[in-house]
DNA sequence: CTGTTAGCGCTTTCAA
DNA sequence: TTGAAAGCGCTAACAG
């Protein structure tokens, strides 16, 4: 059972002062012996700086607060980890709080983050609501938000309008002419919204809605809603949407694309892997994660950060809409 | 902007003194009266209360260091999904390092999440090694090791054994008589040695290895050298691995089950979607995770744990193995 | 370049 | 039941 050991205990045995072994372990405005010493008996002695006493201290102590609507998904995994890669290369460690995809959960949140006195706050937020834009006015921390957008805010987001238009384009030269749109719920403004609008815009056949949440299980129950329109393909608003219906029409032997052609939004892994392959929009969330990332670094270090859209996705047509 | 609202400014508003407002906030030696009114004064000003600090006095301030191999990963994301949902409830926090799968990583992770002074350590693991069990003498920071187990630790995992045991029982009452086993490095005890082990415990048949890592891309990669040792099985040690191989299989017009069977472990959601499903051990991480998180609050109280092996897994016979 | 000194915001004896 | 006072481990002036 090793004692903690504090930074008195380092300067004990280099005999020097508490603020000289500090000095060595920031800025290093110190005599080349001095630091020799210090860094020996660092090392002699296993100490590792406390945390929270120098947090304490600095107010500013490498620790982002990061809310994610949750954890084990695909999105949400690639984005944490991106996010991951460039805070850790920095030194930065993480809070994650999960919101289970509700906003008031995530306004909690990000409350508590700027009490505790995180360095700055990433939101993966599942929308932008009034209450969150006055939460904001309020504290001071430097917040990013990413997957949602609003003029009065920090954000990153994936384009999602230009990907609907990209899918819709696809399809349209399919010349498919009835369409079913299974979207989420519409307070998620980027999925609900933006992505359908784009989708419209370049679509130029009947197109039918139907609502369900963002799980698999969700679409497969709805799926026998779907057949009353007669569409000629279905598009999921996730992936995970379209792959429920698509398991619905598998077992009613419904052939993909023969009868009905199925697309989705996403760009999952499991979407190479469904048989046929399904024709998606694949979003580079590793890369909005690291960009995300860097953006928070720089409002930190007091650079203007520009909030954008970014184009970090493709059109991968697969079999699940082409013969 | 809202200034930074400490305990002071409750105790001026409510007309207390600050540890009368501390003891409201912890145990609660209080009159009614001012119980009132400190309430209504930190609701008033949005107090809550500083982890830094507060944590700097107790040392004990609900705050759990995880080390995880990776965060996007299914495995991953599930465990961690688990283990949050319940240190949630108990209004623990968590601060997330990924040893990206490198034994050395962990270590560090380990070493600084002690100095730092969290409250207990959950270490989603890759492997135990002696400097592991040396490392572990020396702190005394309360620390579950997650998929790995040694007789010295505190762990928690699933019976990878007897997982392996039931797909071989699976293959051999298939009648396969030739497997090739695509395994991971044994370094990974839990699933590079006694998954198999427990494999070939029940299978009788000729198995022949080839080592991959957990990729799918990499099992994709060497897939070709399966074929020379002309299987009427292939199994993955994960799933991930499993469908690499299918890809291949499936570009080279191999039909899978007729030609070669292919199982894997995991049950990973993309194995029910795969063309034909594949065959697989279905592991529960999420409760997994939520007995990990279970044990590490049992530790923290005091009470002592029992390391052990789970059965939280089923076999799933798909179509990837049965016509 | 270094040591002394004074807190960060909180909890926790100790008296009252 | 409450308040005053001390101090957790660290950093940051300040003087030297």
């Amino acid at each position: 059972m090793v004692k903690k050991v504090t930074i008195s205990d380092v300067a004990k045995l280099a005999g020097v002062s508490k603020s000289t072994v500090s000095r060595y372990l920031n800025q290093g405005y110190i005599s080349d012996k001095n630091a020799a010493i210090i860094k020996k008996a660092i090392t002699d002695t296993g100490f590792k700086s406390n945390f929270f006493a120098a947090r304490l201290k600095t107010k500013f102590n490498k620790l982002i607060g990061i809310v994610v609507p949750r954890i084990d998904s695909y999105s949400a995994g690639q984005t944490l980890a991106g996010i991951n890669e460039i805070l850790t290369q920095e030194q930065y460690q993480s809070i994650i709080v999960t919101s289970e995809l509700d906003s008031t959960k995530e306004i909690q949140a990000i409350h508590q983050f700027n009490q505790q006195g995180v360095d700055a706050i990433i939101v993966i937020s599942v929308g932008i609501t009034q209450e969150k834009l006055s939460l904001m006015q309020q504290y001071s921390t430097p917040t990013i938000f990413v997957g949602q957008q609003h003029p009065d805010l920090n954000y990153i987001k994936l384009n999602d309008e230009k990907a609907g238009m990209l899918l819709g384009q696809h399809l349209e030269q399919c010349q498919f002419k009835n369409c079913v749109y299974l979207n989420v719920n519409k307070s998620d403004k980027a999925i609900g919204i933006e992505r359908c609008q784009g989708f419209l815009q370049a679509f130029n056949g009947n197109v039918h809605f139907i609502n369900t949440d963002f799980s698999f299980e969700h679409a497969y129950l709805h799926a026998p809603e779907i057949l009353k329109f007669k569409p000629d393909v279905i598009v999921g608003a996730t992936d995970n949407i379209a792959l429920g219906v698509f398991k619905y029409l598998q077992e009613k032997n419904i052939k993909i694309p023969n009868d009905i052609a199925v697309a989705g939004f996403g760009g999952y892994p499991v979407s190479e892997i469904s048989s046929p392959a399904l024709t998606t929009i694949s979003f580079n969330f590793k890369l909005l994660g690291k960009n995300a990332a860097f953006s928070i670094l720089k409002l930190l270090v007091g650079k203007t950060f520009h909030s954008c859209l970014e184009d970090n996705f493709k059109l991968l047509i697969r079999s699940s809409t082409q013969l």
